[in-house]
DNA sequence: CTTGAAGCTCTAGTGGCTAGAGCAACTACA
DNA sequence: TGTAGTTGCTCTAGCCACTAGAGCTTCAAG
């Protein structure tokens, strides 16, 4: 039996996090102790670490919570788990994307003041005016 | 004299986007017509190009509120903006390199239901247990 | 038996919008 | 001038995924 603390410190998920995920129904509500407080069992441990595992590869709390959905159950469990997988590596891959044409934009507007210019500043000037865009971002 | 949904058309800012900036103070209130509806001159039209165009390179409407109160001085504009920029482009940088290590291992991940595997998802597996990554994401 | 950490519930706030209700005003056409 | 349809207005509430704080209770160590 674990305590919330020791879940947190187990998994590294913040304590009103965890509460937060049990008030939302993505983790079972654990037993109790005489005193009201929580007391969680090794499958809400396991559970926990799998929604802190997905959550660090990007993945939101409904497609985590189709993800729990899926398991135990038999069949074609694994076409779905696959499926949400690579749609999140296609969604990830297009942020790549969008991020590196942003960071060229971010890059070439830097450039613009690198000896510094009397008076006019040209950041300000690059930010107002997107047609100075070499791609287009955004 | 603009409309808002004028406003909204030459820039690409939904109208409820609008009235939201106005009221968190980052586009100055525009002049009334004699029904109460919004009428913006070029200075608000060119604010929220400005604004419009920081967005997409994902400053944050601190940020912009930043860079916009720097606007029309004189002095060290420049280099607080350079700062303000280049401090987004790191920013920038860092979601790339950490989205980058999302990808591997979900390309991992997805890998491993290539043949398709009778009754045990791995991929369920693998959101599971952190300790079979390649890298440390997240 | 006391003290301090950890737990509890509840409310409210974050960023950056978005949606909807229920109206008023404007515009184009007959 | 009438009317229909679009656009505008304000206001409230909701989204995601938490985070912070108040004010209280319970637990564990010495």
């Amino acid at each position: 039996m674990y305590t919330i603390g020791a879940m947190s410190k187990a998994t590294g998920v913040k304590v009103p996090t965890i509460r937060y995920y049990e008030e939302i129904g993505l983790l079972d509500e654990p037993g109790r102790n005489a005193g009201n407080q929580r007391r969680f069992d090794q499958a809400g441990m396991d559970a926990l670490g799998f929604i802190k595992h997905a959550r660090d590869l990007g993945f939101s709390l409904d497609d985590i919570r189709a993800l729990m959905g899926l398991d135990g159950q038999l069949g074609d469990d694994c076409a779905e788990a696959d499926q949400i997988a690579r749609s999140q590596l296609e969604n990830v891959r297009e942020r790549i994307a969008k991020l590196e044409q942003l960071a060229r934009e971010l890059e070439r507007i830097s450039h613009l003041c690198d000896g510094g210019n009397g008076g006019c500043c040209k950041v300000l000037t690059a930010l107002a005016d997107h047609s100075q865009c070499a791609g287009d971002h955004g």
